[in-house]
DNA sequence: GATGAATGAGATTTCATTCAT
DNA sequence: GATGAATGAAATCTCATTCAT
């Protein structure tokens, strides 16, 4: 076989996990086999080794990069600026990044393969839950949120964002970023019932 | 050696597929063995085979009683009757449903492990957005429901309930059914911010 | 490939170890493959895996079956009947079970190949010097051993009748049981030096 | 990267040989991998392979180099002068270099790992008795020596110094080279048993 | 000469499935 | 029908060796 271009450490890493990723949405997270990773990457069995220490090593990578990138896309909120905005724009970028590949939806829904990759999931969904009270828990606040388990509330707010991504995924259709944003204002402002 | 009582097909086949549904409650889809599954019905390997074609074939058959039960709690709307409680009968149903027993939760989110099982659980989440859909489209025609797309209103709705329950099961905790339905009747009839 | 015939556990992982040890005899511990002691056993990969956990696992358990044998054929000294033909038939009976089959020695000399068979090696090796030296010890005490560390001189004792045996074995030769007792029993009663 | 000082081929050989013989003392034969010596010796993979064809050249030239160094300790016999003394000093020489660095031990009882080094031990402990053989062959022709088979004695001579090392190695403990000297002429002189 | 990323043959291990009893 | 010993394809992982820079 022709051997592939010695690269640095850094890129060669960065290129096994981007293949992983390419491979964990195309084949799901328990049929994704070395093989199928460095036969994305192109690279020898060997080297994949010398990167990861297992097959478990790179799972946890992968899921800690995604979810890294997408804390990473919420900016905290300015509390002395007009809040509305400042959240629509959360949400849209959060949306954004859940949408912005084909890979993040599947990672992110594989729960029960592998113990080390629940406990990220769980941290990241955990963290995000927090992040999400403690918003609604500040506008609770400065009377801006009605009273309620802020937790609860959040957990109901994240389900809203996630379900129509999940869905949309699993039926292979696409997703209407704006569309999702709008409903879940809506959900958020007045409801879905008409009030006499 | 101690040779089990030869049962009705019928019978041996809910022991096998009971003592599959409590293995996988355990132990999570990805690391639910035959081994496991036939230790927990006290049956042999053989047998196994002699009731299901294969492990795939069982879990898909957990996942079709399993979702069959959830469905079947659902009440069709009586339109001459009125509407809120009889939706808020069904959200209830269907909560208390999933929290019923340790099992649903991870069979319900036991994504990616198995083409057969995905096929199954996609066409329950299919099927119950569809329902949800319909009957906000209902709704709308009868003037009580705000105009929106309503297949994305009905994954909201979905996510709303999903997502606490998958929480609380991924942290080990245990949900209020009674204050989720109420959450969700908030977000549903006025939102959760105050409006001046 | 034909089935093997269903053997009961026993015999069949009797079996598995006798064709460990050929193995081990003929390619030494470390070129000892899995793959080399199935094909001796005529049985299947997986079979082997039925019966011992590990390779490791397997290599321990032949040292132990072996060891075990050697201090099987041990005697107790009777103290009240005449000790050296006692003493000499236990050497006699321990260089037998030493060159009764090929694959003794090489597993006797296999230190350094893994941890758990050298400390199976180490309490052998240490359990049969404290035998030898409260033996010495006794006969310190009762007047017909001369004074002298009893420890050290079970080891010398011990290196006496392995050290022969190593040797022939390292070069493919054949030993006399009885020319090695005549020579240990010389150097106990009365040395190799005339004197004057 | 930070590139080692180009060395004399003789000097940077020498220094891989030191350097396998540390990791070999620690990690034992079969555990000594080409990264540890590498690592040990703080150089590039590839200079390893300048300088040895394999890792197991390396391993003979580690024992060709100790078997050496043990032979060399050795000195010849003057039949002219009084017997005794140069074999007490012998007996002492060598036992002293064996103990003289925690390596010897390990690397003399590497048996059974890898054909080449085999083949190495076993002219080492051929040559080792041929020489004892020897000299008691000299003893008996001039009557200082019993009668006995020369080959057979020298093993059990060689046996009664290497077991008490060997053992001392296994078990972690010291051991004295004295003590062991003055049991093995004990043993020689006059042996262990009291003489009416 | 030195470097270290890349290699790949070969080892161990797993486990769903088969089939003779 | 029930049993459980046997199977073997396929997965993960190791590490001595190569070779382009």
């Amino acid at each position: 076989m022709a051997r592939a271009r010695a690269l640095t450490p850094d890129v060669r890493r960065a290129q096994l996990l981007a293949a992983a990723c390419r491979v964990l949405a195309r084949k799901g997270y328990a049929r994704a086999s070395v093989s199928d990773i460095i036969r994305e990457a192109g690279v020898a069995r060997g080297t994949f080794y010398n990167y990861f220490e297992s097959k478990q090593a790179l799972f946890h990578a992968a899921l800690v990069d995604l979810t890294a990138h997408i804390h990473g896309v919420v900016q905290p909120i300015d509390e002395t600026a007009d809040l509305p905005p400042q959240v629509l724009g959360n949400i849209t970028r959060v949306v954004g990044a859940m949408l912005s590949s084909d890979e993040v939806v599947p990672l992110l829904n594989a729960v029960g393969h592998d113990e080390e990759a629940d406990a990220v999931l769980r941290s990241f969904y955990a963290d995000a839950t927090a992040r999400v009270a403690e918003a609604l828990r500040r506008g609770q606040a400065i009377g801006v949120v009605r009273p309620g388990d802020p937790q609860l509330r959040a957990c109901c707010l994240i389900g809203m964002v996630r379900e129509p991504i999940f869905q949309a995924w699993l039926a292979g259709e696409s997703l209407s970023a704006d569309e999702l944003v709008m409903e879940v204002l809506t959900f958020m402002s007045q409801g879905v019932l008409e009030t006499g």
